[in-house]
DNA sequence: GATGAAAAGATTGCTAC
DNA sequence: GTAGCAATCTTTTCATC
């Protein structure tokens, strides 16, 4: 069974959109801003949620308020052939990293790490570092968030061109 | 007025832990799992929200499933001294760019972007090439995401080290 | 997709610790 | 200062059209 592109219309889009800026919106709400009724705009959602277009609703925490003050990205370089998913399995094993993917270019993976201060930092690296299969790694310190939305905040809700495929 | 790192103790970080998990848990259900009263799940999160500990609520959209298939990170190399300021503002004029930051090491900048595919990716590193200040760019296009929560779900709940400081 | 009714949840004022 | 309780209002949910 072939993968199903999902169909999104115009009122889709602006749930989305309301939803995206603030997850706690009311059903009620986003029916009166686009003209639908609350339970038309819920079977809406469901069906967003079954297609898997919505794959959940978060709470945006601004990490530093936690504590995490430091943030780079490291690229992996490994020796011979470390299957991706072996390097799956290890950064799962580290809560410090928020992000993980295998990379065009000379890195085999790029990982996003949060830490508390540089020391923490230091010590995940060093951590990484000893893990068997990598041979060297290479980080990008985090200075500033050039843009509002520092802790991505979610993808965008509209659509790449505009307009919807399929 | 200096900064005040917010203390948090541990039924606003499982309130946190609850909300970061699904952002549309009832304050009633919260309440119920961590033994207090709705009002008090509330009043704990009116709290947070007004130290900005908790900045919004989103959701999670699979980016996929809006057609946006191609993903890449990219080192921008400046001439001269180009302020992050007008980084800032360049970026924030393309929707591609989803996140963008200033980085220690060789680039001046890092930018996470979001394309409908390899096409639209190309023609968007055009533009950001072709603006004055950049010299150079470097590109690592995202093969497969490692972590089960691909789009960047949100920072973790838990504290660094486990405890909460000040 | 709308409407209407019942259940669940949010919110506010008040009291108590 | 923070929690619980109770009353009120809003929202969700489901059946029906």
């Amino acid at each position: 069974m072939p993968y199903q592109q999902p169909v999104l219309d115009e009122l889709d889009r602006r749930i989305l959109a309301a939803l995206v800026a603030n997850a706690r919106t009311s059903f009620t709400e986003i029916g009166q801003r686009i003209g639908l009724s609350a339970p038309a705009v819920k079977r809406r959602v469901d069906r967003m949620r079954e297609q898997e277009v919505i794959t959940g609703f978060t709470t945006i925490v601004r990490p530093a308020a936690l504590g995490w003050r430091t943030e780079a990205y490291v690229e992996i370089f490994c020796d011979a052939a470390a299957p991706p998913r072996r390097i799956a399995e290890v950064a799962r094993t580290y809560p410090e990293v928020v992000a993980a993917v295998t990379v065009t270019g000379g890195a085999d993976a790029l990982l996003h790490i949060r830490a508390a201060d540089i020391q923490h930092f230091e010590e995940v690296l060093e951590r990484i570092r000893a893990e068997p299969f990598v041979s060297r790694t290479n980080s990008f310190i985090v200075l500033t968030h050039l843009l509002p939305n520092s802790p991505e905040a979610g993808s965008p809700a509209t659509l790449p061109d505009g307009t919807n495929s399929r």
